[in-house]
DNA sequence: TCGGCCTGTTATAACGATGTATAGCGCGGT
DNA sequence: ACCGCGCTATACATCGTTATAACAGGCCGA
């Protein structure tokens, strides 16, 4: 009780319980050869010095920290959000903390993130880029612990987690065109190649468009900025000013989705009878949309396990690991969800 | 390059370099006594050997870690994706780095929190409880940095950062009277009595009321539940259901009223014309629902940035603090938005 | 010329835990 | 009796850094 805020630390329970420092370390990790007496000297003498372990001192001793970094673009795009919170879960559930960093879109920031002493304050890191891409693979040969989340880098020299981007646009394209949707506008193409989601979903889009026979207007492609909802709503209300007219529009992510729908119902067009709206992503907020918004949900909980798993491997956590494994992709399956937006009333 | 994973030390670069330990020491650390040469040649070695310090020893010996706990219900909730973002944002312009950790409104984690190694992995704790409140004040006196976020405890033994709940909740109620309502509904009120931030609004709300001279109809008090959108657009149906005849809504949070607004425009009430709904956040969604909800902004950044101030005092960053100063209270000021979901088209 | 101050560098002791090696003890088998 | 083994507890080195004290040399003023 005397010292406040310098809590006590193994040698003062040492000393209290008439003991040597081992055992007390001992008894605080469970070795299983102590006598009751002394186990039970320790806990007293533990509990009436209210003391805790330092967890600096013993990540030192033992190399690790415990710890994981999230870096992603920013937490209040609802898709980052919902994916830190599998991820906090997914890594609490193997004894991992998370640590959390944004870059905000910043190529620079983002990085940094490569450059980073990544590997001393944390024992690896989960990242989700956004402007670092196929031109910097090399960019991702780093000496500590990393898998990429969500982007495709093919060829990078480390792990990484993604899902069908391909396939998921292409899956876009078609539901609007079984519905009978042939004016079909894009909204989230990037104009940098580095920003592979963008370009891998456009690059299924638009197969499914020239299997299905349907010219893609370059006039209904809306292109470039963060995807958020109020770009989604500039490119969409762009559209419409332009004269043009779609009947159907792809949104490469939810929060655009959001911002063209908003757009359309402040202008009184109708979703889906006048103008088809599908999104991607399915974060939670398009199921609370009015109308509840079609988008292809990645797997999102699946993803931030497999990424958290694979992490764990790296770091060396699993014995049955083999450290020398070359770089691995994972794709997680997707699944289209189907909502008013596209559907309609009958939908609903 | 021999070792991969195993970096190098500052013994390998004082060898390397022909120094002592403690000169590499005082080249990293920007000490002015030193001779140009031998800084010169200690940064080759250092270069040359790719060494980054160990962040972990560091902090043992300095007994600090600079990261500070963030500790919410769960982030995929957009009020607390934005308010994380915001605390990381704020954490990060004073060098610290912020770890997570959810409690799912789970009363025993929260305990958990207090009763945790807080000190020992950290250097301070940000905490938003839900279920632990007043009746709990004590736990609150622990012997770490600690600062709450958002809930209002009086008497609590720690700082908090708040908002002004009666007076949000009494201008929420204020806003609908003054538009005329005159049957106004509550959703969000909690059957516990720890969840200060609903008592505290709902208090406001009815104080509202009778100063306005309008009774408060129990059959329009929709109450218990975490507040998310399902619960809000199951507690709008109930009310419905039960046939009640609301023409104007008070939602004590943004999710809740969300939820509210989808199953009203589901069913085809028309919002406002038949039932005005106003929330409590200002969370980004409000704005880009359909139609735009009417909210309580309560200065999440404000509050963010504040948090973390009063934290770093508490760790004691701040030279010109005085580490006696008892607990602290911060009310920060709100601002009514008021949107479409209130005021009708001519609000858009 | 001497003591004191500044500069540049070093040896050594912490920080608080865990791993290794080992010592004492009692016990059973030969 | 003696050896060897299992249990209990210990002393000491170690993880990679930073703080402290001290040292040698040069320069200053008295």
């Amino acid at each position: 009780m005397a010292r406040s805020r310098a809590s006590a630390t193994m040698k003062d329970v040492a000393r209290a319980a008439g003991v040597s420092l081992k055992t007390v370390s001992n008894v605080v990790n469970g070795y299983p050869y102590l006598s009751p007496a002394t186990k039970a000297r320790v806990e007293e003498a533990i509990s009436s010095l209210g003391y805790r372990v330092n967890v600096t001192a013993r990540n030192l001793r033992q190399g690790s920290t415990g710890l994981i970094k999230l870096v992603v673009p920013e937490l209040r795009i609802p898709y980052f959000g919902e994916l830190a919170d599998s991820v906090v879960e997914a890594a609490g559930r193997r004894g991992l903390t998370v640590l959390l960093q944004q870059h905000r879109y910043d190529r620079e920031a983002e990085l940094g993130v490569l450059r980073s002493d990544g590997g001393s304050q944390v024992d690896g890191v989960l990242f989700s880029p956004v402007h670092v891409g196929q031109a910097d693979a090399e960019a991702f040969r780093v000496d500590f612990p990393l898998v990429i989340l969500g982007e495709s880098i093919f060829g990078a020299p480390c792990d990484h987690v993604s899902m069908r981007n391909i396939e998921g646009g292409r899956a876009q394209v078609e539901h609007l065109l079984g519905l009978g949707r042939r004016r079909i506008a894009i909204i989230g193409l990037s104009d940098v190649p580095d920003v592979s989601s963008s370009r891998l979903r456009h690059k299924g889009a638009v197969a499914a468009l020239e299997a299905a026979g349907v010219a893609l207007d370059p006039a209904l492609v809306a292109g470039p900025g963060p995807w958020v909802r109020p770009v989604g709503a500039r490119l969409m209300a762009d559209l419409l000013d332009s004269g043009a007219r779609p009947d159907g529009v792809v949104c490469y992510n939810d929060a655009l989705a959001l911002g063209a729908v908003h757009e359309l119902s402040r202008r009184g067009v109708r979703v889906p009878d006048d103008i088809a709206v599908i999104g991607f992503d399915n974060v939670e907020e398009t199921n609370y949309s009015w109308p509840p918004i079609s988008t292809i949900d990645p797997g999102r909980e699946t993803i931030a396990a497999a990424a958290v798993a694979m992490l764990v491997e790296r770091i060396g956590l699993e014995q049955s690991f083999d450290p020398s494994t070359g770089p691995r992709e994972l794709l997680v399956d997707f699944r289209l969800v189907a909502r008013q937006s596209t559907l309609g009333a009958t939908g609903g």
